[in-house]
DNA sequence: CATTTTTTGATTTACGTACATCAAAATTGG
DNA sequence: CCAATTTTGATGTACGTAAATCAAAAAATG
């Protein structure tokens, strides 16, 4: 059997209020008496069940989810991540709120963070927008004590404590490799379709791209970068017309958000031509132009991995516990026809 | 605040006693009674404290892992994973057991299931060995109320309660199409090397390449299975002969481990070929593989993913309680040199 | 050394559930 | 209707920890 408090306390030779006096950092101990205790804590091996903890403290962990208010599949998805979460609470112990701040707006998102941070919550996940304040705003949660990991897309320089999204700049360079390989040591010129350059993980998928194509595929020459607005619309116009104008191109690769307008655009344009496309995040129409041959590759990540990651990160951090850093880790998901969920 | 047992005694207008005994479908309850008392549940939408009863019951999950007796990195890999979650079983309330029997023996299989079977334990994961009577002993598990996951390797027709394990079809078919887009249109022959093909994810890999390569691919013609028994010597053996007497050869599939013999041959006898490589299983020599050149994707089945993924799975069948399935789907992982972890 | 302050001990209640015991009430059978 | 049986209630203890209270002991201060 594991030791409890009160095996401490036999072997400590003091009561049981001075070992929970010790263990949860209560004053009123002398140096000598509290070394005596962690001594016994060390030599027992003793850690606190932390679900008898929980029980008595009768804990929860209130945690806010702060998303950008963007109106495309994935975020949906990852809403709809954060609710199937919400609806588990009972069972985890958790009390989690969502909070959604205009997109690409980094003051309204770091007034955001002050007033959760009022709230005093156990833990705060965020998809951050890359931006100095954004990053003092973290800092200030992070100092307070409060858990931070971001979504998505990092805060790197900040002191957030978990980042739950993939590699970015490996996923740019794995559709690098992939487009290029597909290829085949073709010649011809690539079209990139992006949300915007103001987010940190669009920017970190086109430089991984681009390294690797510049690098090991020299036969390739990237086209200026179509930025999208993660819209359908949009993302339909600017394909088409430089389907239109440049029949040069042999391989596009779309790393935001937006695809339905690409695909739209390639069945219209392209149905002559023998394109290859990459393209991010797996949804109802990613997953048809998959199937239907429109889309050679599908790079995804996984929304409902994520926000669980999050949570089960956010909760250690909380309790001051170890995380299991293979089992945090978000992977790149490569969807071919073959292997979909 | 969610309803306590109290909190349905007094909505049921009976004691604590008759909720308890209701709850834990003990004797002594009239028909009425205990209708009254599942209304009020259902009415309050209680459910009860996990941890709160497994602290009351001292409650711990006694696992049993049964695993084949290889020498090989993967299999090492597996029983690795196995002794991390040992080593977290206090935080868990898990007491988890590793057991090994002779590879491809399911009689010895069949005997082990047998002995475990009579302790009792509260869930046994196995690498299953596909034989009917490994079926039949694996089916009587399940019906003496022990919850059973398959581990790696599935047994279908069984009634096991899940399978923590990739879709090997689909890793099988998803080799092929990599191959053959790697090899854009080249005319050639393609070389398999397997471990066994008396274990079914092995032949399930087979399956799915091979209908894949001959309904997409059709100018590339698969040569006779090589049997290498998942040993680096004879894999070695059979690659070096292979490539030695047949100069067609512009791709090679490995489906199962030895990899490590796969790679000295091609080290040795094909510096002056372009080959193109697809293997299963990342290690420490397929990585450097994959790094060098030697091979150009790795498919991967996450051993960690699935340890965790079947003691998830088997608590929660203990105590009848649903798993989230899309955490519990084993993912296959491809890995090209820009996206290793 | 007396007094104040700090440290420690002893004890109790609580969290939500499990389980056991004994008495009281209700039901059933004859 | 009485006795035997079944059903129900009341109560207590336990799991391992948190947290509070009050008294007792020890240490520090003058």
């Amino acid at each position: 059997m594991r030791p409890t408090v009160h095996d401490i306390a036999a072997a400590a030779g003091v009561s049981l209020a001075t070992v929970d006096r010790v263990l949860n950092r209560r004053p009123g101990v002398r140096h000598v008496t509290r070394e005596k205790v962690e001594t016994a804590i060390r030599d027992l091996g003793y850690v606190r069940d932390l679900a008898a903890a929980n029980l008595a403290k009768g804990r929860v962990y209130p945690l806010t989810f702060i998303l950008p208010a963007s109106d495309n599949s994935f975020m949906h998805g990852l809403n709809a991540e954060i609710r199937a979460a919400i609806a588990r609470s009972a069972a985890e112990r958790t009390d989690i709120r969502i909070v959604e701040v205009p997109a690409f707006d980094p003051q309204a998102l770091v007034r955001e963070l002050e007033t959760v941070a009022a709230e005093k919550p156990s833990g705060v996940a965020l998809v951050a927008t890359d931006a100095p304040d954004v990053r003092t705003a973290v800092d200030r949660l992070v100092h307070d004590g409060i858990p931070v990991v971001t979504l998505v897309s990092d805060l790197t320089g900040s002191l957030r404590h978990h980042y739950a999204g993939v590699d970015n700049i490996a996923a740019g360079r794995t559709a690098a490799r992939l487009l290029g390989r597909f290829l085949g040591g073709a010649k011809g010129e690539i079209a990139v379709l992006a949300g915007s350059m103001l987010v940190r993980d669009h920017r970190e998928r086109l430089e991984g791209f681009a390294s690797v194509t510049a690098q090991e595929f020299p036969a390739l020459h990237l086209l200026p970068v179509l930025e999208g607005r993660d819209d359908p619309e949009t993302a339909h116009m600017l394909i088409a017309d430089a389907l239109g104008k440049n029949d040069g191109i042999v391989g596009i690769y779309s790393l935001g958000a937006g695809n339905r307008g690409l695909i739209r655009a390639l069945k219209e344009k392209a149905v002559d031509r023998a394109l290859t496309v990459i393209a991010h995040e797996l949804t109802v129409h990613t997953r048809a132009a998959l199937l239907d041959g429109t889309i050679d590759a599908i790079l995804n990540q996984d929304a409902g991995h994520e926000v669980r990651s999050a949570i089960r990160v956010l909760k250690a951090k909380a309790d001051g516990l170890a995380v299991i850093d293979a089992q945090e880790r978000i992977r790149l998901d490569i969807f071919l026809k073959d292997n979909l969920p």
